[in-house]
RNA sequence: UGGGGAGUCGCCAAGUGGUAAGGCAACGGACUUUGACUCCGUUAUUCGUAGGUUCGAUCCCUACCUCCCCAGCCA
């Protein structure tokens, strides 16, 4: 995709109006998740925003956790998003922990009780709620509002020191209880917490809101843009307030862009949990999650999930993103680079008839018509092969191109049939299929005598080499009632097993090597289901089709 | 009926006073040893609505409508 296709967006127009009016030199931004889950597609577009509006201006970003809640995280997760950013194909510049800046939170928190502007309240969190008042009525002060700097430091030191209780206190801003804004109405900024954090275990028994830590992480590491969801555009009288009353040097400034939703993709690390708690995927990473990590194992490249982001542009409007262009940019990025090759995935044995027995032709193919750079190849043809079972039909609907009795299709690389005779079992199923070939018709030979409209694809039985295809659709359900819990809305047939065979140049497949199966679409081999005696291969998304039976 | 945001093609999204980019999707057609790809073409006289300012408005002003977010000791 040219760069010029690109839309500009708002925050680049800010950073460049920045640094031309000098209210920043150096752009620094960071991406800063809370590990407690595994990143998705939505973080990915926060993740690419971050580094490539940094690199684009020359600038850097931190990786920062944002892990000022020990009762949520977990290192597993910190080592998780750390390869999927890598795995993006991103550096950060620091590799920095909220949890790293917790004695430079307190000491500010003692300086703001020291300014009056903040207090240690002893309400309950269910009378701090009441007293907040509603949407449209205002808050009332706590009756601990007015404690003495010396009362407050004192309490605060205290609680630092694990002596109350979890909920018996907590370190209040002293703003405005009457503020239109309810995140001004004297918000909380230490709870007590005796639990043990993933990196300072029980150090602390008081942990940092969000909302008092971000601004000073931010600040901390010199970020000139704080990049993140809408839903914090209310926040940001709060934001700025911490860095001034905590009299940051650094100026940090928030931005807020609109998270990306995708059709039918769950998009929320809540829901994503709660799907693999419940077995209704096998794990974090099942190639059907819109994980970075699910996403990676289904056969997603980086470069296509960033050439995404970018389409998609940063705006500040809620919007849902067809997930068609997210399998687009697949496609575009796995055209030129997979090996188109063939595999059938619902075998039809079929007879050439007038095949010498025993013979085997080995055929020329290229293994990318539209990049020459990938070679040839030769594969396998004989008097027995497997065709799809999908390209055989006795009734055929009006403009079926493929296989039926008394047709003539062209195998791929290889010869025109004619089918003879259909061998039914018991049943009536169609079991296998008699044809004829014309010697005169193979490709690359030029003949023109005949046309035919449809091209099928083949694997020679004795050379075919057996392989599991996994097929999938989406998660949710395309339809799903109002008011449905999210179990209802799971897709019943989002992953489907099938056993069928590929070509004999794929005998020995890594996991993650990406072909075209012709008329199919893209596969990725699974790292974790392919064993050494036989290949799984993941559906990456289809090829696109104009026709449907 | 408090505060904060957003409304430009089916879905994203530029443009922000000079007469509506681009991408995805869709639909035609050409080509085709993948019903793929590629190529060509079509798809907003119109920018939530109604007024106003202006030679001229999606862009400025006024009013209204719709949608999203906020009352965690989550982030």
């Amino acid at each position: 995709m040219d760069e010029q296709h690109v839309s500009s967006n708002f925050i680049r127009t800010i950073i460049q109006d920045d640094l031309a009016n000098g209210r920043v030199q150096d752009v620094y931004t960071r991406f800063p998740p809370e590990p407690n889950g595994y990143l998705h597609i939505g973080h990915a577009k926060a993740v690419c925003l971050n580094f490539e509006i940094a690199d684009e201006f020359g600038g850097k970003t931190n990786l920062r956790f944002d892990d000022t809640n020990p009762t949520k995280e977990e290192d597993e997760y910190v080592n998780a998003i750390q390869e999927d950013v890598r795995w993006l194909g991103f550096s950060w510049d620091k590799l920095c922990f909220a949890s790293d800046y917790f004695a430079t939170m307190y000491d500010k928190a003692v300086l703001l009780i020291q300014k009056g502007l903040a207090y240690v309240c002893d309400l309950t969190a269910e009378q701090i709620r009441q007293g907040r008042g509603s949407l449209t009525t205002p808050g009332v002060d706590s009756p601990y509002r007015n404690r003495t700097v010396e009362e407050n430091l004192d309490l605060f030191a205290r609680m630092k020191n694990g002596e109350f209780a979890d909920g018996s206190k907590v370190l209040r801003a002293k703003i405005d209880m009457a503020s239109p804004n309810i995140n001004l109405r004297d918000p909380v900024l230490y709870r007590i917490a005796h639990a043990a954090h993933h990196r300072t275990g029980t150090t602390w028994s008081i942990y940092p809101m969000y909302d008092y830590a971000h601004p000073l992480e931010d600040a901390l590491e010199g970020i000139s843009h704080s990049l993140c969801t809408l839903e914090f555009e209310d926040h940001r009288p709060l934001y700025d307030w911490v860095i001034e009353a905590c009299e940051m040097v650094s100026r940090p400034r928030q931005y807020e862009f609109a998270r990306l939703n995708i059709t039918h993709t769950i998009m929320s690390k809540r829901n994503l949990k709660q799907l693999v708690d419940e077995g209704v995927v096998e794990s974090w990473d099942d190639p059907r999650m819109p994980t970075l990590s699910g996403l990676r194992r289904r056969g997603y490249t980086p470069e296509s999930i960033r050439q995404f982001a970018k389409a998609i542009g940063i705006a500040k409007s809620n919007s849902t993103v067809d997930h068609q262009m997210l399998e687009y940019f697949v496609r575009e990025d796995l055209k030129l680079k997979a090996l188109r090759t063939m595999a059938i995935v619902r075998p039809l044995k079929v007879v050439i008839t007038n095949w010498e027995e025993g013979s085997i032709e080995w055929l020329d193919a290229e293994n990318n018509a539209e990049n020459e750079a990938l070679g040839m190849r030769k594969i396998p043809f004989g008097r027995e092969i497997y065709i799809e079972q999908d390209d055989f039909m006795e009734n055929p609907p009006p403009k079926y191109f493929r296989l039926t009795k008394g047709a003539e299709v062209r195998l791929k690389h290889a010869y025109f049939i004619r089918c003879e005779d259909v061998i039914k079992n018991e049943a009536g199923e169609v079991v296998e299929l008699h044809c004829t070939y014309d010697p005169l018709t193979k490709s690359g030979s030029g003949f023109s005598a005949r046309k035919v409209k449809g091209t099928l694809h083949f694997v020679s039985c004795e050379y075919a080499v057996p392989a599991e295809f996994r097929m999938f659709e989406s998660l949710l359900l395309e339809e799903s009632p109002a008011g449905s819990t999210l179990l209802e809305q799971v897709n019943p047939h989002s992953m489907e097993v099938l056993s069928g065979y590929v070509e004999p140049g794929l005998q020995h497949v890594q996991p993650y090597d990406k072909f075209q199966f012709f008329r199919h679409g893209y596969f990725s081999v699974d790292p974790k289901w392919s064993t050494n005696d036989r290949a799984v291969f993941n559906l990456v998304v289809s090829l696109k089709s104009s026709f449907q039976l």
